[in-house]
DNA sequence: CATGGGACCATCGTACCACGATATATCGTG
DNA sequence: CACGATATATCGTGGTACGATGGTCCCATG
């Protein structure tokens, strides 16, 4: 599947240009996503260790560590819930804020301009009549 | 932004897919995107390792670690170039084919679910009106 | 055909990061 | 208070991308 591999491409540039900006900003993608995280929770949860750790898809204990790191550049603070003295609550400094809002503002505009060319290549992806299940890659068309 | 935060989270989660199926498979997301890349090279260009880790988005050293990765576990050759003797040219063995075929077809599986959620998450970044530049996302609506 | 510059690939040391296993503190319940 | 469950933290380990460096081969030029 060629569109497949033309979709992770475009993927990859995406997920390449994050990198580099939040290089950029003195962070790493990871801590650029966590404040994302933090800042759009559903309103429902609280910005626990817990709950980030979810959205993020990572362990809880990545997720310690990543805070850790993100609270030693003074973008985040821990505050210990009033109400159940086990939980964290994450809040951002103003720093943070900042950051957050630069990068979310340069990803946007990235986004208008790569967006299209992603869609279109996830289109293609899945408007492709499937060559169903695993059949090598190899027998298609050409195989020079 | 809270759309491009749910947009991140989508992306997450296919990546995250991807992951874990590619560990299922026994190999690693970037093995699985290294045989797909060299699978899907085009037609113009010879799966070298200059042109791979272009595509990879990668520095050709870290690109020269990962094919040997791959070759170790038998999925990948390193055939030097006849006419080029600095060059190597990078084919599957049988057994990479099968296991990119394999794993491209649950990729596009999980992509006829997850993707059409994901164009969504997308248009709704880029049809949003523009907040323009950097203003405290704190600001917006709520804040708890 | 000697030579120097450049292209391509490989190696090594380093730093970062996610994870499993384990530990500690707190909550709720009986 | 005892106990299990929940939430967070710590430590050691393995994987991986990178910069710096080295080696080999191509090619142009004299």
């Amino acid at each position: 599947m060629r569109r497949l591999a033309e979709f992770r491409f475009q993927l990859r540039k995406f997920l390449h240009f994050s990198s580099l900006s939040a290089g950029a900003a003195g962070i790493r993608t990871q801590q650029y996503q966590l404040l994302q995280c933090i800042w759009g929770m559903p309103e429902e949860l609280d910005p626990t260790i817990a709950n980030v750790a979810a959205r993020m898809l990572l362990k809880h204990n990545s997720a310690v560590e990543l805070v850790d790191r993100t609270i030693e550049q003074g973008l985040l603070r821990r505050c210990p819930d009033p109400t159940d003295h086990r939980r964290i609550l994450l809040r951002m400094t103003p720093q943070g804020e900042k950051l957050l809002a630069s990068l979310a503002a340069w990803h946007l505009r990235e986004l208008e301009e790569t967006g299209p060319e992603l869609i279109r290549a996830l289109r293609r992806v899945l408007l492709t009549p499937q060559n169903l299940n695993g059949e090598p890659p190899s027998k298609d068309i050409r195989h020079r």
